[in-house]
DNA sequence: GATAAATAGTTGATCGCGCAACTATTTTTT
DNA sequence: AAAAAATAGTTGCGCGATCAACTATTTATC
């Protein structure tokens, strides 16, 4: 049996790796990882407000809060409050940040395809599935500790 | 064909999660994850130097200096110049330090039982490897990216 | 319809972490 | 042996992210 060793470090240093690498592919557009997480849920559905954005990649809202900040700052967005519920900010994409779109998808797939390259094909589905499954099991148990009062 | 989300995504969610559960489980030791980290390479071998600390958790020396700095505040390790190379700390457990040992490996387990926890035995194995190659591959492209000048 | 509770968003504090610049000590070159 | 290059560690700076406390608005309750 192999001498094996603890699985979140592992995990943390495939988290690090992804943000210095993200980070070095995102300079040019002039923002960071942070605000690239924000932007890929918006390619897919314009206009959702803030929380929905923080839930769709399970961060906490204050991040977006910054992310968004920024990323109107860049000019890749933009805020409208909503007026059915003027608690809320929709978001969307500028003409300039749509123009972003094929160049940020193809930073995820290369990333993607450097992370699974020495991964069988069908293995690559496998792995899929087991990180699938390991969120769902740490989001049970995220909600087990903080969800129902 | 399922839908698939950003693997970097995932991985993500994955981390920052377990800080979030590691921060919990270690705050009645006055320490975070970031110094977790750190103390678990000195279980197996007490007394290495910061650079090597560094390199086991595949960390900048950076944060090391400042992991090993708060252990120090909290009274589990000391740093001992080295005689030989007198640039460099020795760090080692101090008594109160390795009476964490099985408390803090327990809580490494525990973590990684509930990640495990949905996926079958001979499953995890094929899991276990494939982010093993996964490392390697990210590895591979640090070091064609910063290695040989 | 007024008050209470929930919800969306913001802000400040704090932690984890990498990078670059720096100091102090080897080690290498010449 | 002197000068140059490498190495171990520290420090300042900035980004990503969470939590807690706060404001503004909406929904529920009495």
């Amino acid at each position: 049996m192999k001498e094996r060793e603890f699985l979140g470090k592992d995990i943390a240093f495939l988290y690090r790796y992804s943000q210095k690498n993200l980070d070095r592919e995102l300079a040019e557009y002039g923002i960071g990882s942070g605000q690239f997480y924000a932007m890929m849920p918006l390619f897919r559905q314009d206009g959702m407000n803030q929380e929905a954005l923080a839930q769709s990649i399970k961060v906490d809202k204050a991040q977006i809060t910054r992310a968004v900040q920024k990323l109107v700052d860049e000019g890749y967005v933009v805020r409208k409050r909503d007026d059915e519920d003027r608690r809320s900010c929709r978001v969307f994409l500028t003409p300039k940040g749509r123009k972003t779109e094929s160049a940020l998808t193809a930073i995820a797939r290369r990333w993607e395809d450097l992370l699974l390259s020495g991964i069988s094909l069908d293995e690559r589905e496998q792995v899929r599935s087991a990180i699938d499954t390991m969120i769902a099991s740490v989001s049970r148990d995220l909600e087990g500790k903080n969800g129902p009062e």
